[in-house]
DNA sequence: TGCTAAGCGAGACGGTACGTCTTGTCTTCCG
DNA sequence: CGGAAGACAAGACGTACCGTCTCGCTTAGCA
């Protein structure tokens, strides 16, 4: 059987490659606002047809640039408890929201997600949503544990955790910390001690 | 005693109210990113530079014109218990928040925060921080009265709550609602009773 | 042998014409002050970068659209006497000039090389001074002839042809016609007869 | 007798001072092309309706600056020959010109006449016609005396003097100058002996 | 002394055009 | 055919001035 190659020359993934670098580059050095397909296109030796073709707007472009490094940041690996999971998961979280770099990318395409429905919807299902589906693992065990009752079910822990990060991210200029995963977590995953001394276990090993 | 007006010619307040009602009109018609300070001095019948000369861009023309209402919707009214205020204050929010052209207003403004640091800060000291002093008008009630512990702290809570919201509005399509309501209260606020009748008080298990 | 081209798409001879025509219909139709680069690219439907890449102003792309004619007339065939040298081309000369539209287009182009030093210095060299190389030929064959002696210098000749030609386009509403080169001719080359040559007698040939 | 002074506050002669200081100030330190009402406004302390009111427009607030300057430079004493009075003439118009602010002036003014054809005829009326009036005298002089004869007519004279001495401050870098001066005379007032002695009575040979 | 009138400095107004920037398409040649 | 180069049409950007207007204030002559 013959390849099934289509004709004609093949994309280059030297071009796509430099492209992506040079995206990325430029978003650091000029800012979002600032990126021009025109200047990534020089950055790379590129044609900007060569650029149009492959991706929508500069947005996508970003967000296959730094695809690779989201999913890196998802770790649902089983510790023995949901405090211990959602404690994991949170860490993860503000450790990667604390590379300012990163950080700017989120929340540049979070904005151009705002602004162009088609590539919010893009962003939604290739990043959000990814996002949302790893922490439903984790709340998954926990409810098959008994560590999670029914209320609040796991969409509004979905929302409660991925709101607050991007809050923080959007709207605040405070880091994400231990201490706000703590608090995070005593809101969320409440221990079984009196009412009265919430807040407390966070001094308790974990 | 003398007049202590500035010499010249004063400010016109119909050309103001003009633009501002120019803005908000055509952000419903044409969206954020097809608005223009060229199409809004059109419909207002007013020259470029009175829109140049008293606002730096389209987004605090828009976050002028919507001020009005976001003061309008922040009830910190005692009702005599911390779940009544917050439920209060959650029931406003996504009361004003399910006017899908409210909602696109924040969200084009929460975009544009993104994009423009000046416009973010901006929009952070006129909005967001009012709304968070708001809420710590409750919060601040509740620990008085005791319903509220140390942790987590009213920042938190705000995070949290203003977290959630904004996550709803950016990233998802889910509207928000009474259910939600119930839930984020359940979670900041639980009731003393036994786990299994969360949502409480008001005595509506869905 | 390989071919010479730059790479890219080369540039377009239609635009080029169609800035050109719609320059001089413009010109004529609300006058040189009238006369703007977003006009000029509205009528030539063409954007109006295009005319910002290849003109540095509006007055070059007039003067590259008037040029043709302006090499038109500069007749320098050898009549075989200074004086009848002369005529010919002073006569070419306000045959030109009495064109209204050229005339306006002249005027135009020497006020504008008056204000913008560059296009001053343009003007001069590609216009001015070409029209003094064509008349500095009738000199210089006429000195060789005999016909004209050391003083007044050809370079004096020209001041005086140029500044009264220029004169009176730019400073009177008189045409230039018949009458006023016999004038000129009787004062730079004073016939030897008598009779109806006033100034001529008390010239010795010289 | 009743006064005819009309009612009102009175024409401030201090603020027309000013504003005709301001603009020969600014005339010369950004040029005309650089020079704008609201510059002049701001520069006399001045407001912009007050320049307005009283000149159309910039050039002729230079006009009238500079026009007391150019009433001075016109010499028509009776020197006794019409060479010797032609010649302090040309002298007087290059010493005048041979200032490069007042040339730059007087460049500019002529452009602005071409461009504003209002500005054009007031222009003419008041100055051009002027100094044509001026050499009138001269010439007028110089026939009654019968050192000038019908032909060249003194119009045509005019013309080839002020042609030449525009199109030298116009379209030349040129100064005017004695040698000018003296080939010029050579034309318009040929002396009876033979030559070899140009530039006549001076006795200056170069 | 008060009234009427016009000029004054100031500066906002509705506009026009500027020259630049970016977009997304197109047209060329090369590999 | 893909890619690099770069010209193209379109049109928004923010700026600079335009010439007009609207203020409150002089500064006069007239009543």
């Amino acid at each position: 059987m013959t390849s099934t190659r289509s004709p004609g020359r093949p994309r280059s993934e030297a071009s796509r490659q430099a492209i992506l670098a040079a995206a990325m580059e430029l978003a650091v050095e000029v800012g979002y606002a600032g990126l021009t397909i025109e200047g990534i296109a020089a950055r790379a030796g590129v044609g900007k047809q060569t650029i149009y073709r492959w991706w929508p707007s500069k947005a996508d472009v970003l967000l296959e640039a730094g695809a690779v490094k989201a999913d890196m940041y998802v770790p649902v690996d089983d510790l023995g408890s949901y405090r211990a999971d959602l404690r994991a998961f949170l860490r993860a979280s503000y450790v990667v929201a604390g590379h300012p770099q990163f950080a700017d990318l989120l929340r540049a395409l979070m904005a151009e997600a705002q602004l162009d429905a088609e590539f919010g919807e893009r962003f939604r299902v290739s990043f959000l949503e990814r996002r949302r589906d790893a922490l439903a693992v984790i709340t998954q065990r926990a409810r098959e544990r008994g560590d999670l009752t029914a209320r609040p079910d796991p969409a509004t822990v979905a929302d409660i955790v991925f709101g607050t990060i991007w809050y923080r991210i959007l709207a605040t200029t405070r880091p994400l910390d231990e201490a706000w995963a703590d608090d995070l977590i005593g809101v969320l995953a409440p221990d079984a001690e009196p009412a009265g001394a919430p807040g407390g276990e966070h001094g308790a090993p974990r």
